[in-house]
DNA sequence: ATTTTCCCCTGCCGGC
DNA sequence: TGCCGGCAGGGGAAAA
Protein backbone atom coordinates (compact mmCIF):
# COMPACT_ATOMS: atom_id res chain seq x y z
CA UNK A 1 0.00 0.00 0.00
CA UNK A 2 1.89 3.02 -1.38
CA UNK A 3 2.23 5.82 1.61
CA UNK A 4 4.43 8.74 1.11
CA UNK A 5 7.94 7.18 1.01
CA UNK A 6 7.08 4.98 -1.26
CA UNK A 7 5.32 7.14 -3.64
CA UNK A 8 8.60 9.28 -3.34
CA UNK A 9 10.59 6.42 -3.87
CA UNK A 10 8.93 6.34 -7.08
CA UNK A 11 9.25 9.74 -8.03
CA UNK A 12 12.41 9.98 -7.98
CA UNK A 13 13.10 6.94 -9.82
CA UNK A 14 10.67 8.42 -12.52
CA UNK A 15 11.94 11.71 -12.54
CA UNK A 16 15.39 10.44 -14.18
CA UNK A 17 14.21 8.91 -17.05
CA UNK A 18 11.10 10.60 -17.96
CA UNK A 19 11.64 14.23 -17.42
CA UNK A 20 12.36 15.93 -20.37
CA UNK A 21 10.84 13.52 -22.67
CA UNK A 22 7.98 13.84 -24.47
CA UNK A 23 4.91 11.15 -24.08
CA UNK A 24 4.46 9.86 -27.85
CA UNK A 25 1.51 6.79 -26.99
CA UNK A 26 -0.48 6.70 -24.40
CA UNK A 27 -2.70 3.25 -23.96
CA UNK A 28 -5.52 2.75 -21.72
CA UNK A 29 -6.58 -0.89 -21.18
CA UNK A 30 -9.02 -0.18 -18.90
CA UNK A 31 -11.01 2.66 -18.60
CA UNK A 32 -11.69 2.90 -15.03
CA UNK A 33 -8.37 4.35 -14.20
CA UNK A 34 -9.45 7.48 -15.78
CA UNK A 35 -12.83 7.54 -14.84
CA UNK A 36 -15.07 9.93 -14.81
CA UNK A 37 -12.99 11.28 -18.00
CA UNK A 38 -12.86 9.48 -20.95
CA UNK A 39 -9.74 7.58 -22.46
CA UNK A 40 -10.06 9.14 -25.60
CA UNK A 41 -9.89 12.70 -24.14
CA UNK A 42 -7.09 11.92 -21.61
CA UNK A 43 -4.89 10.72 -24.76
CA UNK A 44 -5.78 13.84 -26.57
CA UNK A 45 -4.33 15.48 -23.54
CA UNK A 46 -1.39 13.68 -22.95
CA UNK A 47 -0.12 12.59 -26.53
CA UNK A 48 2.30 14.54 -27.98
CA UNK A 49 3.37 16.58 -24.73
CA UNK A 50 6.67 17.21 -22.99
CA UNK A 51 7.22 16.51 -19.58
CA UNK A 52 8.83 19.27 -17.37
CA UNK A 53 8.68 18.34 -14.06
CA UNK A 54 7.33 15.23 -11.76
CA UNK A 55 5.93 16.15 -8.18
CA UNK A 56 4.64 14.88 -5.31
CA UNK A 57 1.90 15.69 -3.32
CA UNK A 58 0.85 13.44 -0.13
CA UNK A 59 0.70 10.37 -1.85
CA UNK A 60 -0.60 11.97 -5.52
CA UNK A 61 2.15 11.96 -8.37
CA UNK A 62 2.10 15.19 -10.25
CA UNK A 63 3.81 15.15 -13.89
CA UNK A 64 3.90 18.39 -15.42
CA UNK A 65 3.53 18.95 -19.03
CA UNK A 66 4.47 22.07 -21.31
CA UNK A 67 0.76 22.72 -22.41
CA UNK A 68 0.15 24.15 -18.27
CA UNK A 69 -1.57 20.42 -17.70
CA UNK A 70 -0.74 18.72 -15.02
CA UNK A 71 -1.77 14.74 -15.12
CA UNK A 72 -2.05 13.86 -11.20
CA UNK A 73 -1.80 9.70 -10.55
CA UNK A 74 -2.40 8.11 -6.97
CA UNK A 75 -1.63 4.29 -6.61
CA UNK A 76 -4.07 3.37 -3.88
CA UNK A 77 -3.48 -0.19 -2.30
CA UNK A 78 -2.01 -1.78 -5.36
CA UNK A 79 -0.74 0.32 -8.23
CA UNK A 80 2.93 0.30 -9.57
CA UNK A 81 4.46 2.31 -12.18
CA UNK A 82 7.09 0.09 -14.07
CA UNK A 83 10.16 1.81 -16.19
CA UNK A 84 10.99 -0.67 -19.01
CA UNK A 85 14.35 0.99 -19.09
CA UNK A 86 14.46 -0.40 -22.59
CA UNK A 87 14.36 -3.62 -21.51
CA UNK A 88 11.63 -6.48 -22.58
CA UNK A 89 8.38 -5.71 -20.54
CA UNK A 90 7.03 -9.51 -19.27
CA UNK A 91 3.35 -9.45 -20.02
CA UNK A 92 1.23 -8.49 -16.94
CA UNK A 93 -2.38 -9.16 -16.94
CA UNK A 94 -3.19 -6.04 -14.10
CA UNK A 95 -1.61 -3.42 -16.61
CA UNK A 96 -4.17 -0.43 -17.05
CA UNK A 97 -2.37 1.77 -19.05
CA UNK A 98 1.07 2.22 -20.79
CA UNK A 99 2.77 5.40 -21.43
CA UNK A 100 5.20 5.52 -24.24
CA UNK A 101 8.48 7.92 -24.63
CA UNK A 102 10.32 9.49 -27.07
CA UNK A 103 13.61 7.29 -25.99
CA UNK A 104 11.63 4.46 -26.86
CA UNK A 105 11.17 3.30 -23.43
CA UNK A 106 7.73 2.87 -21.47
CA UNK A 107 6.05 3.31 -17.91
CA UNK A 108 3.50 1.29 -17.09
CA UNK A 109 0.60 1.99 -14.42
CA UNK A 110 -0.49 -1.88 -13.34
CA UNK A 111 -2.78 -2.55 -10.29
CA UNK A 112 -4.40 -5.58 -9.54
CA UNK A 113 -7.58 -4.45 -7.37
CA UNK A 114 -8.27 -1.23 -9.83
CA UNK A 115 -8.27 1.24 -7.35
CA UNK A 116 -5.51 3.48 -8.78
CA UNK A 117 -6.68 6.38 -10.74
CA UNK A 118 -5.46 9.04 -12.67
CA UNK A 119 -6.46 12.40 -13.95
CA UNK A 120 -5.60 15.39 -15.96
CA UNK A 121 -6.45 18.95 -14.85
CA UNK A 122 -5.67 21.91 -15.93
CA UNK A 123 -7.80 24.95 -17.64
CA UNK A 124 -8.95 22.64 -20.64
CA UNK A 125 -10.67 20.40 -18.00
CA UNK A 126 -13.15 22.03 -16.23
CA UNK A 127 -15.18 19.21 -15.25
CA UNK A 128 -12.24 17.86 -13.08
CA UNK A 129 -11.87 19.76 -9.89
CA UNK A 130 -8.68 21.88 -9.27
CA UNK A 131 -8.34 22.26 -5.56
CA UNK A 132 -7.52 18.66 -5.28
CA UNK A 133 -4.14 19.96 -3.35
CA UNK A 134 -5.78 22.48 -1.11
CA UNK A 135 -8.15 19.96 0.70
CA UNK A 136 -4.66 18.29 1.65
CA UNK A 137 -2.53 19.12 4.99
CA UNK A 138 0.84 19.71 5.40
CA UNK A 139 3.28 18.18 3.76
CA UNK A 140 5.45 16.31 6.49
CA UNK A 141 8.80 16.32 4.99
CA UNK A 142 8.98 20.03 5.01
CA UNK A 143 9.74 23.21 7.28
CA UNK A 144 6.05 23.56 7.54
CA UNK A 145 5.39 20.48 9.39
CA UNK A 146 6.31 22.30 12.82
CA UNK A 147 5.12 21.17 16.28
CA UNK A 148 3.01 23.84 16.61
CA UNK A 149 0.92 23.35 13.06
CA UNK A 150 1.01 19.53 14.00
CA UNK A 151 -0.79 20.99 17.00
CA UNK A 152 -3.14 23.01 15.20
CA UNK A 153 -4.36 20.01 13.08
CA UNK A 154 -5.03 18.23 16.48
CA UNK A 155 -6.46 20.76 18.69
CA UNK A 156 -10.45 20.31 19.53
CA UNK A 157 -10.42 16.93 17.60
CA UNK A 158 -12.25 13.72 19.52
CA UNK A 159 -11.74 11.48 16.78
CA UNK A 160 -8.36 9.01 18.09
CA UNK A 161 -4.79 10.31 17.13
CA UNK A 162 -4.89 7.14 14.50
CA UNK A 163 -7.70 8.14 12.43
CA UNK A 164 -6.35 11.68 12.60
CA UNK A 165 -3.00 10.87 11.58
CA UNK A 166 -5.00 8.62 8.25
CA UNK A 167 -6.87 11.69 7.63
CA UNK A 168 -4.95 13.25 4.62
CA UNK A 169 -6.66 16.78 5.68
CA UNK A 170 -4.63 17.06 8.60
CA UNK A 171 -1.40 15.64 7.47
CA UNK A 172 -0.87 14.36 4.01
CA UNK A 173 0.58 11.50 2.95
CA UNK A 174 0.73 9.51 6.12
CA UNK A 175 -1.11 5.67 5.64
CA UNK A 176 -1.29 2.83 8.17
CA UNK A 177 1.97 1.44 7.83
CA UNK A 178 3.72 4.97 9.00
CA UNK A 179 0.40 5.99 11.14
CA UNK A 180 1.44 3.18 13.29
CA UNK A 181 5.44 2.77 13.09
CA UNK A 182 5.07 7.02 14.42
CA UNK A 183 2.51 6.14 17.40
CA UNK A 184 5.03 3.56 18.60
CA UNK A 185 8.17 5.48 18.09
CA UNK A 186 6.34 8.28 19.85
CA UNK A 187 4.69 6.11 22.81
CA UNK A 188 1.57 7.09 22.20
CA UNK A 189 -1.66 5.00 22.07
CA UNK A 190 -3.46 4.82 18.50
CA UNK A 191 -6.86 5.26 21.00
CA UNK A 192 -5.82 8.58 22.42
CA UNK A 193 -8.51 11.48 21.36
CA UNK A 194 -6.59 13.42 18.78
CA UNK A 195 -6.78 16.56 20.99
CA UNK A 196 -6.11 15.07 24.18
CA UNK A 197 -1.95 14.96 23.25
CA UNK A 198 0.32 17.68 25.55
CA UNK A 199 2.66 19.35 23.54
CA UNK A 200 5.46 17.22 24.39
CA UNK A 201 3.56 14.29 23.06
CA UNK A 202 2.70 16.64 19.57
CA UNK A 203 6.61 17.56 19.25
CA UNK A 204 7.34 13.68 20.44
CA UNK A 205 4.59 12.76 17.44
CA UNK A 206 6.00 15.21 15.15
CA UNK A 207 9.75 14.28 14.98
CA UNK A 208 8.58 10.57 15.28
CA UNK A 209 6.57 10.75 11.53
CA UNK A 210 9.50 12.48 10.35
CA UNK A 211 12.16 9.89 11.20
CA UNK A 212 9.38 7.05 10.26
CA UNK A 213 9.08 8.34 6.89
CA UNK A 214 12.28 9.26 6.19
CA UNK A 215 13.70 6.13 6.99
CA UNK A 216 10.86 4.91 4.85
CA UNK A 217 12.59 6.60 2.12
CA UNK A 218 15.97 5.42 2.62
CA UNK A 219 14.46 1.76 2.77
CA UNK A 220 12.80 2.31 -0.44
CA UNK A 221 9.24 1.81 1.06
CA UNK A 222 7.64 -1.09 2.38
CA UNK A 223 6.77 -3.78 0.34
CA UNK A 224 4.29 -5.22 2.53
CA UNK A 225 1.85 -6.30 0.00
CA UNK A 226 2.37 -5.54 -4.20
CA UNK A 227 4.14 -2.23 -3.95
CA UNK A 228 7.40 -2.34 -6.30
CA UNK A 229 9.67 0.34 -7.29
CA UNK A 230 9.81 1.22 -10.63
CA UNK A 231 12.56 -1.06 -11.40
CA UNK A 232 10.00 -3.99 -9.74
CA UNK A 233 12.34 -4.31 -7.08
CA UNK A 234 10.87 -4.62 -3.25
CA UNK A 235 11.79 -2.24 -0.86
CA UNK A 236 13.36 -2.98 2.31
CA UNK A 237 11.12 -0.88 5.09
CA UNK A 238 8.77 -4.10 5.87
CA UNK A 239 12.19 -5.47 7.71
CA UNK A 240 11.75 -2.44 9.93
CA UNK A 241 8.55 -2.34 11.14
CA UNK A 242 8.33 -2.52 15.09
CA UNK A 243 4.91 -2.65 15.57
CA UNK A 244 2.53 -2.94 12.62
CA UNK A 245 1.89 -6.59 11.56
CA UNK A 246 3.65 -8.01 14.01
CA UNK A 247 0.36 -8.75 16.85
CA UNK A 248 1.64 -11.46 19.13
CA UNK A 249 5.23 -10.62 18.42
CA UNK A 250 7.31 -9.32 21.94
CA UNK A 251 7.52 -6.00 21.39
CA UNK A 252 11.11 -4.96 20.20
CA UNK A 253 11.78 -2.27 23.47
CA UNK A 254 10.11 -4.13 26.41
CA UNK A 255 9.11 -7.70 25.59
CA UNK A 256 5.19 -6.97 25.69
CA UNK A 257 3.37 -8.86 23.26
CA UNK A 258 1.77 -6.41 20.64
CA UNK A 259 -1.36 -5.97 20.57
CA UNK A 260 -4.22 -5.84 17.54
CA UNK A 261 -7.09 -3.73 17.34
CA UNK A 262 -8.99 -1.54 15.00
CA UNK A 263 -9.18 2.22 14.47
CA UNK A 264 -11.10 3.69 11.42
CA UNK A 265 -12.03 0.29 9.75
CA UNK A 266 -7.76 -0.03 9.85
CA UNK A 267 -5.88 -3.00 11.86
CA UNK A 268 -3.87 -0.90 14.28
CA UNK A 269 -1.40 -2.29 15.87
CA UNK A 270 0.60 -1.00 19.00
CA UNK A 271 2.37 -2.25 22.35
CA UNK A 272 -0.42 -1.62 25.65
CA UNK A 273 3.14 -0.97 27.84
CA UNK A 274 4.96 1.34 25.46
CA UNK A 275 2.06 2.97 24.57
CA UNK A 276 -0.33 3.54 27.38
CA UNK A 277 -4.13 4.28 27.42
CA UNK A 278 -3.95 7.53 28.97
C1' DA B 1 -19.33 20.62 11.02
C1' DT B 2 -17.36 16.52 12.50
C1' DT B 3 -17.11 11.67 12.66
C1' DT B 4 -18.41 7.08 11.24
C1' DT B 5 -19.91 3.66 7.99
C1' DC B 6 -20.23 1.82 3.56
C1' DC B 7 -18.32 0.82 -0.80
C1' DC B 8 -15.30 0.10 -4.61
C1' DC B 9 -12.03 -4.04 -6.35
C1' DT B 10 -9.27 -8.45 -6.49
C1' DG B 11 -6.41 -11.93 -4.40
C1' DC B 12 -5.46 -14.64 -0.66
C1' DC B 13 -6.37 -17.58 3.16
C1' DG B 14 -8.76 -20.46 6.46
C1' DG B 15 -12.65 -23.45 7.18
C1' DC B 16 -15.57 -27.06 5.76
C1' DT C 1 -10.18 -30.32 -4.44
C1' DG C 2 -13.24 -26.57 -4.55
C1' DC C 3 -16.41 -23.39 -2.89
C1' DC C 4 -17.33 -19.56 0.21
C1' DG C 5 -17.00 -16.05 3.61
C1' DG C 6 -13.94 -12.86 5.56
C1' DC C 7 -10.20 -9.79 5.31
C1' DA C 8 -6.94 -6.36 3.44
C1' DG C 9 -7.28 -0.87 2.86
C1' DG C 10 -7.05 4.78 0.47
C1' DG C 11 -10.26 7.73 -0.11
C1' DG C 12 -14.74 9.51 -1.49
C1' DA C 13 -19.68 9.43 -0.86
C1' DA C 14 -23.28 8.87 2.10
C1' DA C 15 -25.10 8.51 6.55
C1' DA C 16 -25.20 9.54 11.42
Amino acid sequence: MPELPEVETVRRQLEDVVVGRTITRLTIHDPLLVTPASPAAVRAAVVGRRVTALGRRGKYLQLALDSGDTVVAHLRMTGRLHHSGGRPVPPDRHRRARIGLDDGTTVDFSDTRRFGRLWVLGPDHPDIRDDWSAKLGVEPLTPQFTPEVLGDALRGRATTIKAALLDQRRVAGIGNIYADESLFQAGIHPHRPAGSLDADEIRALRDAIVDRLQVGIAQGGASIDRYRDTLGRRGTMQDMLRAHLHEGDPCPVCGTTIVKTRVAQRGTYHCPSCQPAS
